[in-house]
DNA sequence: CTGAAAGCGCTTACAG
DNA sequence: CTGAAAGCGCTTACAG
């Protein structure tokens, strides 16, 4: 029995006709007399005994729009960072929207090609694009950011609109400025930030504000990725020689555990402990994400950066042609308790 | 200027029908004569110069299918467990197969309604469901497993039909087989899952197959979840001192690096040692996952896991009603450097 | 191989 | 408020 068929039956059984049945179960007219609102109530009740689903994809033909949204990651994972709140945020967004949710994936040269966001958008039945692809700075990507024909919003990028960020230097600064109001002066950054990304500068800076606006001297060691094998490592350790001289632990904000780890390696072999001679604090995806080895940390805004994202995206498709770019903020933590084993 | 104008005016242009223009388009027709070749390629030409896109919902609606499915999480991300290696797999077979993915969410009583899986089905605008859902053992779930009408197939869980799971007593075994063939002989078993998952029982059962083919006494120790703060912590206490007498380290597989961390507690209270004293082998989602604080892992199949269902699904979807159970390997890594902090 | 027609399941004006 | 019609953009028989 195909669906045509059952709205046909529906409609018999009832004495109405075909497009009456399909305006009831639309839901979309308020009905006054009585006898109409107990005929409706009966056409309802048969859709429901029937078992009769509305066709979204026959609708979309005839509506002429999807109501669903494409999520483009890029198929090489490590462009695309993709942490579980950050589904969570899209898919609640979503849910609240009425739109669903295709997921999709795409490579350096599909994002190059013009022709490429069209085609996603007919071929995957979706009215907007939201936009997974955070370290690969292709300058031709941003002619697909202002397409006003293929609406699409940016996740983790900096291009100034059409795009949601994780507030990077804001984070960085106040996670630095807790430090200092705990009381320590002797704080140091370390970033080998392996990606193409924003923050690999904006949290070296941020740290740099918060240590000259206490009017503390800032020590941060920063470097392409191969460089803690070659001189980043002997830097680091006179660093960290340098600010483990005096009273109380000294910190040390890492880019992310990558670096808190390089940092422990070399306190082991100078003799330095976590928790009395040093302490480590650091970006993480989710509370706790540093495996207890950090007393501070900063977390990223991902489930809001899902939802907000969403919402511009939405903004566009309805019609408003370009969003600001918005910056969200990060939450920071102190005051970890370490994990016994690091104790 | 909208797709059936569009496809007018190649028509008109190259001076065929529209129909014979969908129909090139298309590209299920094997031109021989030259002047049709050229005629087809002056439509294709054409279209891609004005940037035609085929409409998949209305060939869906015409079709009566979508060539798309639905990739099925609880709302509640314990019970579904989402490693990114699966959602690759998935997406992997999916694109191999022509397919679309959309990503959707349900709750305990969506699985339980009869009505549920039509509706995604049609609302969703898929042709069969992948479900996620894995420590939910409703029992009215399974009638969904059944139903000819809607093809699903499930993942990570032991239906005996219409499934695909790691093989976790296998791995178990191997797991500790690996180990005896190390030399090591005094191995424990340690796991408090949280999870209601056919894991929880499989892990030690193959833990023992091992111990026992091995003439080794078995040493395993499950319980609920909260044991670990009652009796069953004073349990491992007294298991790790009888298993540290001996010749060599002593080995402890945990369910997971949860339990393996409940272990290194106690080795700090008892003065022993990681490394030296004991090992520590586990279940990981990702090879390195334990934080190299593993000497030994299983790495679960999750990459192959997605692929295999997703074909599976497919063939449900082409008609074979029922699909046989399906029990995917896990790969076992010994000999794991440790990492430098813990060793 | 092409054209003309009917159909997929819906929505949206438009008379009544 | 309803019915009849036209339309959304495709596919699939069916004559020619």
């Amino acid at each position: 029995m195909n669906a045509s068929n059952l709205i046909q039956q529906i409609a018999d059984t009832v004495g109405v006709h075909r497009s009456t049945v399909l305006r009831i179960l639309r839901g979309d007219l308020e009905y006054r007399r009585p006898s109409y609102v107990q005929r409706a109530e009966r056409v309802r009740e048969l859709a429901a005994r029937y078992g009769y689903r509305p066709n979204t994809a026959a609708r979309a033909v005839a509506e002429q729009r999807f109501r669903a949204v494409a999520f483009l990651n890029h198929r090489d994972r490590q462009f695309s960072h993709l942490p579980s709140p950050l589904i969570d945020g899209v898919q609640d967004a979503l849910d609240a929207a009425g739109l669903g949710l295709l997921l999709t994936r795409c490579s350096d040269t599909d994002l190059a090609d013009p022709g490429y966001a069209p085609k996603v958008l007919r071929e995957c039945c979706v009215d907007g694009l939201l936009v997974n692809v955070n370290a690969l700075p292709n300058p031709r990507l941003y002619d697909l950011l202002d397409r006003p024909d293929t609406p699409s919003l940016w996740l983790n990028i900096r291009a100034g609109r059409n795009c949601i960020c994780p507030d990077d230097r804001a984070a960085a600064r106040s996670l630095t400025e807790a430090l200092i109001a705990r009381g320590h002066q002797r704080i140091g950054y370390l970033g080998f930030g392996t990606v193409r990304h924003y923050s690999k500068a904006e949290r070296p800076a941020g740290y740099r504000d918060a240590m000259e606006a206490a009017g503390l001297e800032p020590c941060a060691i920063t470097g392409p990725p191969g460089s803690i094998a070659g001189g980043g490592r002997a830097l680091l350790a006179s660093a960290m020689t340098t600010l483990a001289t005096g009273p109380g632990p000294a910190v040390w904000i890492g880019y992310s555990t990558f670096e808190c780890i390089q940092v422990l390696h070399l306190a082991q072999a100078q003799g330095l402990r976590l928790g009395e001679d040093l302490l480590l604090a650091s970006f993480v995806d989710k509370p706790g994400g540093g495996n207890r080895m950090l007393c501070a940390e900063a977390v990223a805004p991902s489930y809001d950066l899902g939802r907000t994202g969403v919402d511009a995206l939405v903004r566009r498709i309805a019609g408003e042609l370009e969003q600001p770019e918005i910056a969200l903020p990060w939450t920071i933590t102190t005051d970890i308790e370490p994990h016994p084993n690091w104790a």
